[in-house]
This record gives C-alpha cells, sequence and structure tokens, in this order.
DNA sequence: AAATATTTTTAGACAAATCTAAAAATAGAT
DNA sequence: ATCTATTTTTAGATTTGTCTAAAAATATTT
C-alpha cells in the first residue's frame, strides 16, 4: 500500500465511527484535496478490495479494509505513546511525527515496540490501541457534556487531539486521570462548574463536548 | 527535500569514502536505477547546491549537502542502535528498517532519540553516528587483513553490513569487542589463523578485508 | 414534478521520478 | 592521432497522484 493510499484510507475510517457511508467530498475534505482527486483514489482503493463502491453511493470499508485502518491506527498511537512517554514528548507535539511514524512498514518493529511500551491500552489522548490481532478493549466513555450533576469519573480522553486544545488542558490543568465532578450545569448556556482533584474549575460546553470521562 | 534526494545524498556520500569525483554510473549502480535518471537527480542536487556538477566530470558533494547526508547518516544510525539496544532486534535485522526511519523530519525527533539512548557514539556495526553538529568522533581503524603476524586489537566495525555477512560473524562468534590477535598469515592466500578472545580461528582474506580493529 | 443547486464523476493536463532509445562527449586502443 | 568502446546526456514516453473544467447524477426547492 502506497503512502496515500493508507492516508485515504485512515481518514475513511475515522469517518467511519459518525458516518454508516462516507461521502466522496467528506473524503476530499479531511484530505484537504479535491473531489476528483478522492473519486481517483476511491476506485483504487475498491480494485484493492480495500473499500466497498457503487458510484455515486458513496463509500464504505470492507472487513480487509478495516482491518488495515486498524493496523494504521495502531501503529500511530503506538509510537505516540513511545514518543511521549520514552522521549519525554507533550502530548500536543506528538501528532505531526506520527503521522510520519505510522508509514514505516515493519511489522515486526511494531509488536516489538508494543511489547518495549508494556502493550499499552490507550495513546497519550485517551485513544484506544489496536493490539496485533485489530482488537481494541473498548472503554465505555461518556461525553462529560452530556452528565448530570452530581455524576463525575476520570478523564480518559479527549475528542479533539488538536495541539490547541491540549495546551489549554494542560493549562487549565485538566489532565489525564483526573477524577471529575459535575458540582453545577448552567441551564442558559450549558457550562458546567467541576470538581477536578478536589479544585473547582469552569468549563464552557464546547470544552466540556470535547472531554471524555470512565 | 524528497525521499528520492535523500536517497541519492546518501549514496553520493558513502561513494565519497571512496572516491573523490563520484561518475554518473556509480550512482545509478547504487541506486539500481539506469543512468539517465541519475543524470536527472544530479541536476536536480546541482540546481539545490546539494553537489558541484559540470556535466560529463561527475559529482562533487558540497559542503551544504554533506551536513544534509550526515544528518541522514545520523538519523539511519541512531535507529539502528534502538532496534538493536532497546527493541532488541538482532544486528543484522535492522538495515532494512532503518532505511525508512532515517527519512522521518524531526530534528528534535531525533535529539530526543540521541538523549534517549545515551549519546552513542557508533551503530551496531561500529560506524560511527555524526552528533547533532554533524562531527563524529573518529575512531582511527585498521583493516584486519593489512594487519603484520603478532599484530592486534579489538573489533570495532565491520566493512560490509549485508544480513549474511552479520550473520556468519554471529556463528564465528566474531562480535564487536572481540579481542583479536594475528597469530598467522598465510602467503599464498593471504588468509589468517586468529586469537578470538582466547580461541583460534581461521578467516580468508575476503573476510579479514571487511573486519575494523582499533 | 419541474427547475435549480449540489455532489460526483470524467476527460484531459501537469509535476515527479522513472524508463528506453538515440545522440553527444569522453576514454581507451591500436 | 584516429577509431572504437564506454560513459553520459538528451528526448520523449510512462506511472502516480494531483489538478481544472465540464458533464452526469443526485438532492433540494418551489
Amino acid at each position: 500500500m502506497t503512502l496515500s493510499e493508507e492516508n485515504y484510507l485512515k481518514v475513511i475510517y475515522h469517518l467511519s465511527a459518525d458516518l454508516q457511508v462516507i461521502s466522496t467530498n467528506a473524503i476530499a475534505d479531511k484530505m484537504q484535496t479535491k473531489a476528483s482527486s478522492a473519486t481517483d483514489m476511491i476506485k483504487k482503493l475498491s480494485e484493492k478490495g480495500l473499500v466497498a463502491y457503487k458510484k455515486y453511493q458513496g463509500v464504505t470499508l470492507s472487513e480487509t479494509g478495516v482491518h488495515a485502518a486498524r493496523m494504521i491506527v495502531r501503529k500511530h498511537r503506538l509510537w505516540e505513546v513511545f514518543l511521549v512517554d520514552k522521549l519525554a514528548f507533550a502530548w500536543d507535539e506528538v501528532h505531526e511525527i506520527a503521522e510520519q511514524l505510522e508509514h514505516i512498514q515493519s511489522e515486526e518493529l511494531i509488536n516489538k515496540l508494543d511489547d518495549f511500551l508494556g502493550n499499552p491500552i490507550v495513546d497519550p489522548h485517551g485513544d484506544a490501541i489496536p493490539d496485533r490481532t485489530g482488537k481494541m478493549t473498548l472503554t465505555k466513555q461518556r461525553v462529560l457534556a452530556d452528565l448530570p450533576e452530581g455524576d463525575g469519573g476520570h478523564l480518559v480522553g479527549v475528542k479533539d487531539s488538536s495541539a490547541a486544545f491540549l495546551q489549554y488542558l494542560d493549562k487549565q490543568q485538566l489532565t489525564l486521570g483526573s477524577r471529575i465532578q459535575v458540582l453545577e450545569k448552567e441551564a442558559f448556556d450549558e457550562s458546567m462548574v467541576l470538581d477536578v482533584n478536589g479544585r473547582q474549575k469552569s468549563v464552557s460546553q464546547k470544552i466540556a463536548r470535547q472531554l471524555l470521562l470512565d
């Protein structure tokens, strides 16, 4: 599989979390390219049996497509763990480098890396890491914004992994693993007052929508 | 710099160890491509100021070209140390993977990796690793085949890093660091009888030409 | 349901890196 | 020194992934 094919496959995989059928435009948007380019690549992925495709009807990943995509995601997230745990990168600095490392071709390498890291289950952003068979131990997570007053849990993941957002969380000392409880939920703007490890913090709904609790 | 440019640059750099001016054919051979392709790439590298080039007169690396090549070699060798020291790969298994990893773009990554590995000076094959400025602490090495009877030293490197040769050395228990002394040198075929860590071994001239002692 | 707007595909062009075949320059042989 | 052989370059074609512009299909609006 070429680098470009891998990137398209990964984009389709991530879009599949929200949509059952993926449109050409959705793919083109995520790839920051034109619809005509997306069509070309879709045809290629279809010929290789990685996606099911009918003209004008959008795309769905085949079983082999899902597996191939999971292997790329596995590599990406394992490298992120390496960068943060072993090389002391901050969690907002690792995405671009992992985007490159995820394309290194060697199953033995990635399995040895997995062992070296202690077979982690989640990456530095709380996202599940597929194991060498493609399975991921899903920790059913709830979005903070959906919780009622009084409810709470541990911060185990974030939906937005942009550097800007992660830096905001660092500044607010909202680190992965923090114990969070909803003290108040404002009716008019859905903002929340939280107890975070014993300290009170207020967050907007926009923020609360990005935080995942166990 | 594109992946292909980096590969050509590295090949020219390695050829520069033996030749003062590098011919188009020498480059094409090492790149396993055609002379016409090499000419095209030479022009591109020349336009970028990485090599000095006059038609039909061959190529030499410019100062910036040498530096760029050293940074690629630095990455390659540091990743090899990582694969052997941290992930427990054998020294004959790491070349292909390092060929991929050497193209990952991030100075911060490679410097952090350098620190993580303890700033090693040589890779698993005994080749010097350039530091972050491009300098390498050169351990003046002698080729075993050139030594007279009675002389010796420690095995600090190999000139041939092919998997086949490295596996042969493993089988012969000729590991990096071994204490070697020349007991006899046959006049007619230049083969040698060695003392390797107290045990006697015989090697052909072909082998002795590949082994570097301190 | 017809008209309009949007999405998707096709057709043809382009840049990068490669190739083959032929031409040009250099090197080697007599 | 000239002739031949080798090396190197050029010219033109090919592949991959992209683009623009136009055509075709689908979706939306009135």
